[in-house]
DNA sequence: CGCCTAATTGACACCTCTCAAGATATGTGG
DNA sequence: CCACATATCTTGAGAGGTGTCAATTAGGCG
């Protein structure tokens, strides 16, 4: 399961990947699927290696696409911000994902940021090459031209959020629904991992910290979630669909 | 020029096709730049035709993407919608683009809708027929996915007006200089074809059909567009720029 | 000429942002 | 273990902007 543009990396166990692991490419995620050996190795020609420490930028706004990156390890979150410094997190970029795809295809300046939420891993090559490597692949191709449907998809999801959705409560919930998806079933109702600040969470529905710390406290006085820790939980998502204006 | 996710189809002449030059597929576009004649041929031999009058509905949401439309000629609103009956206008789509193209490479159900602007005609071909005939076709392939970023860049944008702009006359500024990328320069500034209502615009960026009366009244006292007919002027796109908050 | 759609303008309520102050948690160093 | 620093969360009050409702006007088309 790819999570571009999508916090299912927050479902995962938050595993801290040590510097000497981080050494060994990971041949996860949506881009290697159905990849024979050779042209794993001829992947792993081309590309450098890099590891990076929590907060770096690896992609900043109107930076041209020189290279591509593709994560073996970690997490980077995917933004987009405005001059005013508002800025507004697309999703989470996890194992197996190409930053700023749809730039790396284009060669148009990319319009995101990328920047590493833990120590990442990366793979690092020319962009030509990675179109060369491309041609030379038609798997890989197909795999390069799902991953970017996916991601479009997601967009679109996002947008129908921020644009369509007019009031925060709706966002909120919606947003919520939304990781339940990827959130484990127990009997009290869907858990989910939540590593996101509440700015964060803001930035991923377009409100303000104060406007998603209000909310999520009627939403905990609703018996809407519960939140223990780290862990969310939704005993019942029809009742939070309700105030997403989904029914 | 493609024009998915973008009006710049608001810019060429409302030319009104005839039902029997509707006939006659167009092989203009994206999707048809390099191919070889015998590509053509065997897109053709795929695609049945279809020509509707304005107002038809093509895709609807949560349809599966059975067959694929390609548009020969015509305009396509884009649109994504709530249960609550809101509406937001993703593009325009014209000559040479795929409807709801990221659904057709996925098999996932369409999110989006597609309804005819004017009297259109399109190319209708199985899904599976489709994607084999990228199989056999790389440059077809090449193609799509430039397509697919391109428009998941366009999505992006929009993102980018409805996510970090909070007020309605930045996102209305942001909406038009958009616009006058596709423009024509003139002596008296940038000459914008004008084909959308209040609404529609309104719908473009989550702003109610009353606000962008408002909104666009504000900007005439201002000077900063005029409005003559279908065609609307901007005198200085710097002046307007300072008002979506780009400054 | 009348109908219908779109545009216009005003009044008002509601929501959210902003600013401000305080509380709670987490981490660091002595 | 404590003191301190930092980050995050919480809560309140006020102002501003936008949606909604309503009434009127303008324009297009048969």
């Amino acid at each position: 399961m790819n999570s571009a543009l999508h916090p299912s990396s927050l479902f995962r166990t938050a595993t801290v990947i040590k510097w000497e692991d981080a050494r060994r490419p990971r041949r996860a995620g949506e881009f290697f699927k159905g990849l024979s050996a050779k042209a794993m190795d001829d992947f792993e020609s081309l590309a450098g290696h890099l590891c990076c420490p929590p907060a770096t930028f690896l992609i900043k706004e109107d930076q041209e696409p020189i290279s591509v990156m593709l994560v073996y390890e970690g997490e980077v979150n995917l933004r987009i911000s405005s001059y005013a410094g508002k800025r507004f997190i697309l999703g989470i970029a996890g194992p197996g994902e190409i930053l700023g795809l749809a730039s790396a295809i284009s060669g148009t300046p990319y319009r995101i940021e990328a920047e590493a939420r833990r120590l990442c891993s990366l793979a690092v090559l020319k962009r030509q090459d990675f179109l060369d490597f491309l041609m030379r692949h038609p798997t890989a191709c197909q795999n390069v031209t799902r991953e970017l449907s996916r991601q479009h998809t997601r967009t679109c999801e996002r947008l129908r959020i921020v644009g369509l959705t007019s009031s925060a409560t709706a966002r909120l919930a919606q947003l919520l629904l939304g990781w339940c998806t990827e959130g484990r079933e127990t009997g009290g109702g869907t858990e989910i991992r939540f590593l996101l600040s509440h700015g964060e969470i803001g930035e991923c529905i377009g409100a303000s910290r104060e406007t998603v710390t209000r909310t999520l406290t009627d939403f905990k006085q609703r018996n809407l979630v519960e939140v223990n820790g780290s862990i969310l939980t939704v005993p019942n998502q029809d009742a939070l669909a309700v105030y997403a204006g989904i029914s």
